[in-house]
RNA sequence: GGGGAUUUAGCUCAGUUGGUCAGAGCACCUGCCUUGCACGCAGGGGGUCAAGGGUUCGACUCCCUUAAUCUCCA
């Protein structure tokens, strides 16, 4: 059976159940602080389980693509090396909220792994929860018990299982409750016949391994630690797909199933290696075809590799696999993009993300390759003059610190060091690079420890209302806050019964303010969400918190940030318009003072397209379109009326969608009431900020003012300056030519001038010995002229002293320079002489031997000064 | 969020305790020689040394602030 089919058979088996079928939730979280990707099927639901959110179905089930970069099974540095660590991997999973329990979901399970696909029961075991006595939580006997009516006489293929592995939590407190896992032993009959399967489970064989997950969430955990029996509870199921495909398929490799062996395939074809015929090459095919995966199927939700947070994992998981492809298949050139066509075929079917934007995800991945092979070659040139160097000096151990460097500043993998040592017989000093990462370990560690206190409940809430999209105050209390301490500094979270505040969300930032009691006011900084939790941030908290406030927004400030919102929307249409439907929004930032929008476009705007896109929203701004708002619309009804959906969000069963005229888009942000309070739109750059992807930044309202107004300013003050009515443009190009034929005269004659005063020089020139000193005091010259003369003389005369000074505008220089055979006979140190004679002119001084300036405040001591130099002079001759 | 690095001509980059130091190669323009696959020779144009402050007689160079990019860690 092919995957797809897998798939296929898993959720209409649980449809057959009464289960409603969702689409996988994005792979990249963008509102939860604490995760940054989805890695469990649950995840999605977390609020349901929470209990902060009532579920929209009884039964649902899906497939998830889920992302893992860290964990027990799922070491990044782990992947590829052995036959079933991966990166990211499809979760297929059917939950009950209050709905049915145990019985149930064992044995639809059994019903789906031995009836559908035919799986033999004597290789399926199960485990179940063993109990703990210091919790006082019995053993799981409900849930052996209906495994026992599956399994029949077979009763040692029911195993207990530990705390460890089986009572799921989903943190320190919260939901959590036993499971059962159900385990496939594929080995061959003689070994299993050896060993039998029930002995193996759990410890660790390739090919004995767990492929579903079935957690009955029936006990919430308390802060203190004591479990209470919740009301409702809910099953949570998840089994990984690549797994069961591997089962299904009879391979002994999660890689050896049609999930990956085109890619696989692909990738021997496109490298010229093989698969199967040498080790090393099969780990980097492995490496790549699980890492293009990953990194496709996060740009398509909308997360382009970047140098921090979710988008440098990204880039971290592509530069692997580049990594692998360069050492042990050769690669010197981008080549992983061309294997996206291949994966399209693979998955697109059910994931439609990959096929509708293939074209954008081909052109960041071959980007990110070109990049990242650029880094490499930098580092090789780097470490080829360490070896280099080294090698010189008899050295043969490599030091850490170095190693560090290479990697910590250049990117440069520390692998990669390893072997280019090995081709040069050294080795690496590891306790030393180990030393310097854990010391940068620490210190960012550190730094990022932030101590949130417990909430301190006031009332329960189950969320905020949020009431600010028609008004800016509104009477609040305060239900819960906690004290934080992040580097030492002091703020606090409030949750409000209601606010008017609008969380950072969208791309849209949160609103700023402040809330007042009758005797206190306190600023609110900053806003946003966590989970279902609107926080204000407040650097001190309320003597009296159960005191009823007025929360007031920064009405201005809010109104600068709507009328950049509805500008956004409306370039978007308008850049729909212009470019063509390719554009997709790939990222927005919104504040008061400007907008910022990200988009997928293969080229660059050209100036035309920029001024019709502005010319279209002017329009937009000018017609005034009244704005028009519906909450709680169906998500397939708002798409039915033409709503602009992102890829990568993840949408509710009811969305809010926000319309001006054509513009109409799913968005939770506030907005103007008619699009002619924006007054002005005007954009102020335009740029790539990564491969298909380019950005445009734009301002309104008063900040477009603002910024023409300046602009006009200068051009006005410019005119002015030419005090000429004619064409500013004509008037300065002229002024340039005018200005480069100047300057070469300028040049010429300051050459003369100073060829001039030379020979002036020169006449007045006292031999003395088998010296001559060339003094005096020139005019209006600068202090570089008076270098240029110096060093003319000295090239010139071997023999010359010079000593020369000049005032200008207050200000006193003096230069005094030797020729190679002066300086030779005489011993004198130009530095020495002009340090010495620099206090007559009130300043200090330096430069070479042979030539050196100063300069002071007091031009009267000039005289003075080159007095008392020659007389330097001559005292040595 | 923290650490490190980078920013110099259109491009790729040099620039040594602060002092004839604003450079090279490629590209460009002109002329000559040649007609050809990176031709050669001679000459030339092109710079806010990322931005803004500061120290100094003097700053590409030292200090501070800011921005962008790269990179590692969280």
């Amino acid at each position: 059976m092919k995957a797809n089919d897998i798939r296929e058979e898993f959720l209409s088996f649980f449809r057959s159940k009464e289960h409603t079928i969702v689409p996988s939730a994005p792979m990249v979280i963008k509102n939860d602080p604490t995760l940054m990707f989805t890695n469990a099927g649950m995840n999605q639901f977390k609020d349901i389980f929470l209990g902060n959110q009532p579920a929209s179905h009884k039964r649902i089930a899906n497939s998830q693509k889920c992302l893992r970069v860290s964990g027990k099974h799922n070491d990044l540095e782990e992947v590829g090396l052995d036959t079933y660590h991966h990166t990211m991997f499809e979760m297929l999973g059917n939950w009950s909220f209050g709905d049915y329990f145990k019985k149930e979901a064992i044995e639809w399970a059994w019903e789906f792994l031995t009836v559908v696909l035919g799986i033999p029961v004597e290789r399926i075991y199960a485990t179940v929860f063993e109990g703990d006595a210091e919790q006082d939580v019995p053993r799981d006997d409900e849930a052996a018990g209906f495994w026992k009516s599956c399994f029949r006489e077979a009763e040692n293929h029911i195993i207990d299982g530990s705390k460890k592995d089986n009572f799921w939590e989903m943190g320190d407190t919260g939901p959590c409750g036993p499971c059962s896992e159900i385990h496939v032993d594929l080995r061959s009959d003689s070994e299993r016949a050896e060993k039998p399967g029930h002995l193996m489970v759990n410890t660790g064989h390739p090919l004995v391994i767990e492929i579903w997950n079935l957690v009955f969430i029936q006990y919430n955990r308390r802060a203190g630690g004591e479990l209470e029996l919740l009301p409702e509870k809910h099953v949570d199921t998840g089994m990984g797909f690549e797994r069961l495909c591997m089962v299904i398929q009879n391979k002994k490799s999660n890689y050896d199933t049609d999930i990956f062996q085109p890619l696989i395939a692909a990738s021997a074809r496109v490298t010229g290696k093989p698969y199967g015929e040498n080790n090393e090459w099969d780990t980097a095919h492995r490496v790549i075809a699980d890492h293009l995966r990953t990194v496709a199927f996060s740009v398509a939700d909308g997360q382009l590799p970047s140098n921090n947070r979710a988008g440098y994992v990204i880039r971290r998981i592509l530069r692997r696999a580049v990594r692998y492809g360069y050492t042990s298949l050769g690669m010197r050139e981008p080549f992983m993009y061309s294997l996206l066509p291949t994966l399209t075929e693979t998955m697109g079917g059910h994931y439609p993300e990959l096929a509708a934007q293939e074209g954008i995800i081909t052109r960041v991945i071959r980007e990110e390759e070109q990049a990242f092979l650029r880094t490499l070659g930098k580092g090789l040139r780097m470490i080829e003059q360490k070896v280099k160097a080294l090698k010189q000096s008899g050295g043969t151990r490599f030091p850490g610190s170095d190693a560090f460097e290479l990697f910590d500043t250049y990117g440069f993998p520390v692998d990669l060091t390893q072997l280019i040592l090995r081709e040069n017989s050294m080795t690496l000093d590891e306790e030393a690079f180990r030393a310097e990462l854990n010391v940068q370990k620490n210190r960012s560690r550190d730094d990022a420890a932030v101590s949130a206190e417990d909430w301190v409940v006031l009332e329960e809430a189950e969320s905020t209302l949020f009431t600010g999209y028609d008004r800016t105050e509104d009477n609040i209390r305060i239900v819960r806050y906690r004290r934080v301490i992040s580097r030492g500094k002091e703020t606090f979270h409030l949750v409000f019964d209601r606010t008017p505040f609008y969380a950072e969300s969208g791309g849209q930032t949160g609103d700023k303010g402040y809330i007042t009691s009758e005797d206190e006011k306190i600023r609110i900084t900053d806003t946003v969400r966590e989970n279902n939790l609107i926080i204000h941030f407040a650097g001190q908290l309320p003597k009296k918190p159960s005191a009823g406030f007025r929360a007031v927004v920064d009405s201005s400030a809010r109104r600068d940030t709507a009328r950049n919102h509805t500008a956004t929307h409306l370039m978007h249409h308008a850049l729909r318009e212009v470019l063509g439907s390719h554009v997709e929004q790939k990222g927005s930032l919104v504040t008061p003072e400007r907008l910022r929008f990200d988009f997928s476009h293969f080229r660059q705007v050209t100036p035309e397209e920029i001024a019709a896109v502005e010319e279209k929203v002017n329009e937009m701004i000018m017609n005034n379109i009244p704005s028009e708002v519906h909450d709680d619309t169906p998500v397939n009804e708002a798409l039915a009326m033409g709503a602009i959906a992102l890829f990568g969000e993840k949408y509710g069963e009811k969305v809010r969608v926000v319309s001006f005229g054509d513009s109409v888009e799913l968005c939770g942000g506030t907005h103007v009431s008619d699009t002619g309070s924006i007054g002005l739109f005007k954009i102020i750059s335009e740029g790539a900020v990564a491969a298909g992807v380019r950005r445009i930044e734009a301002v309104t309202g008063s900040g477009a003012l603002a910024y023409l107004n300046g602009k006009l300013n200068k051009l006005n003050e410019i005119t002015a300056m030419l005090r000429s009515t004619g064409d500013p443009v004509a008037n300065i190009s002229k002024l340039l030519a005018e200005n480069s034929s100047l300057r070469q005269t300028i040049e010429r004659m300051q050459n003369s001038a100073a060829a001039e005063a030379g020979r002036r020089l020169a006449a007045g020139a006292v031999t003395a010995g088998s010296c001559r000193i060339y003094s005096g005091l020139l005019d209006a010259t600068t202090a570089e002229i008076l270098r240029n003369i110096a060093h003319q003389i000295r090239e010139s005369d071997s023999s010359s002293i010079i000593i020369i000074g000049t005032a200008d505008e207050g200000k006193a220089s003096m230069v005094i320079g030797l020729g190679d055979k002066a300086a030779g006979t005489t011993g004198l140190n130009a530095v020495e002489m002009i340090k010495a004679v620099a206090a007559d002119i009130s300043g200090g001084g330096g430069g070479q031997p042979l030539l050196a300036t100063a300069g002071g405040k007091k031009p009267g001591g000039l005289s003075d000064a080159i007095a008392k130099a020659v007389e330097m002079v001559r005292k040595v001759l």
